[in-house]
DNA sequence: AATTTCGTTTGATCTGGGTCAAATACCGTT
DNA sequence: AACGGTATTTGACCCAGATCAAACGAAATT
């Protein structure tokens, strides 16, 4: 793994993940200088990145790492409500104060910008607003799916749909083509997995224990993961996994 | 209630509530003949508007009546994941299939426009985006306040937090001052509220009765609810009635 | 090597809400 | 007024997952 060294004079071409909102390849030279806004910043894993109710002065996405979105409620009730992934996106454009917590689970890297110019380069550059739009939509069908799963699945499927999620999403970032047996390493704790899927840990615990007893999974120490049949745990996720919709 | 009659040649001035994402008065007349690309169109009660998984030829807002974002399992098991209220906005610029089933749970009229035409509006006027991106966002918040909601809370602060969305909504609708007591409708059944909570009818009807024994609220035929004290509702809720943060 | 710490597993028990079933209220029709 | 269908309430029982508690294992500290 390569490291992003801070620094202000960095453009999209030195990010390892081009950024999906902004790029400066991607807009005319003369509408901005990127240098002027951009800067990158480092969180050890376990820091705290933004408190719900901060001031938001900066908005930015994940370079390296993964970061989390949780809420939580007076008496310690706490529920994920996103996952953030290298590429993905932080802040919302238009207001100044944070609604939830972000905290890193991992190091993490942001490349974030400075809102106020943010916001003008924007307004000046309907691509951004765009590619923003068409990412938001996107978080929005990932929180719906999630609904379905908190309100709905039972334990087992809660644990097999994370999975097939994590899986997914680490074959595409490091661009593993899926043949055969998926491996990956689980990027949380059993406590916080307990917090994405409105579980306690313990049930965690139990379910991928009896998930690897059923050999739908295979597990070397606590989070190296291996799954060698992909359908198979679509199945125990309980979700379609057909795309058949007639003409 | 006023009626809106199927037309082509209506613009939002004739609307009984302001389009939020589009609005004739809001753009320049020379980018946009309206009436070509815009129609109303009226749903019964009950009736399905979009089919997930269908093509959608079209993208539009709620006018009048109420309409639910629904999520379903091959074994039949729903959760609702959005609830489509008077200004709403349905549909995905850019993205041709539905995503979800919606449907109409009163008679509903909505006012479209043709897909390609909108989105080729949107591109032209940088407005329509902007707009498009703030709902979004605003959506995208609410389905994560769901989410706690459908993660940690007990089926009494599910019900309670239901019932103080709907009170709030339908006070800012009507236009209402939060004077004393507030009044509403229900505007689902039970077993709506039950797709909705990740909960059964029986336990939707259950907590009502037990709120309704406990003085939260009244109950005036099945659908027809007092709350006297909106407060104590939100206590029920569990949620945070402080806005108090340090500086 | 012994000890603390933190994440995790496993066991025993309890309970909120699900399930199944029946009764009741509330329509709109005839 | 009687009827049939749908929405809702209420009751009895059960179970998935929460809670409480203890043990375990691996890494870091003494």
């Amino acid at each position: 793994m390569t490291q992003v060294a801070p620094s202000v004079t960095v453009d999209c071409s030195d990010c390892p993940i081009r950024h999906r909102a902004v790029c400066a390849r991607c807009e005319p030279e003369e509408l901005v200088n990127l240098e002027e806004i951009k800067y990158y910043r480092t969180y050890q894993s376990g820091s705290r990145i933004i408190w719900a109710g901060d001031r938001m002065d900066f908005v930015g996405s994940v370079v390296s790492g993964i970061a989390t979105l949780t809420q939580t409620m007076e008496d310690g009730r706490t529920q994920m409500v996103g996952l953030l992934l290298p590429s993905d996106f932080v802040g919302r454009p238009g207001r100044n104060g944070a609604e939830y917590d972000v905290t890193a689970t991992t190091d993490v890297t942001m490349c974030c910008f400075r809102k106020k110019p943010f916001e003008t380069l924007m307004e000046r550059t309907p691509h951004i607003a765009h590619r923003l739009l068409e990412m938001t939509l996107d978080e929005l069908d990932a929180a719906r799916e999630w609904m379905l799963l908190l309100g709905r699945k039972t334990a087992r499927e809660k644990i097999a749909s994370f999975l097939s999620i994590i899986a997914r999403r680490d074959a595409s970032l490091n661009l593993r083509p899926t043949k055969g047996a998926l491996v990956f390493d689980l990027p949380l704790t059993r406590e916080a997995m307990a917090d994405y899927l409105g579980l306690t840990l313990e049930t965690v615990s139990r379910q991928i224990s009896a998930l690897r007893k059923d050999g739908v999974i295979e597990l070397e120490g606590k989070r190296h993961v291996t799954v060698p049949d992909f359908d198979r745990l679509l199945e125990e996720a309980g979700d379609d996994n057909d795309g058949g919709m007639l003409a």
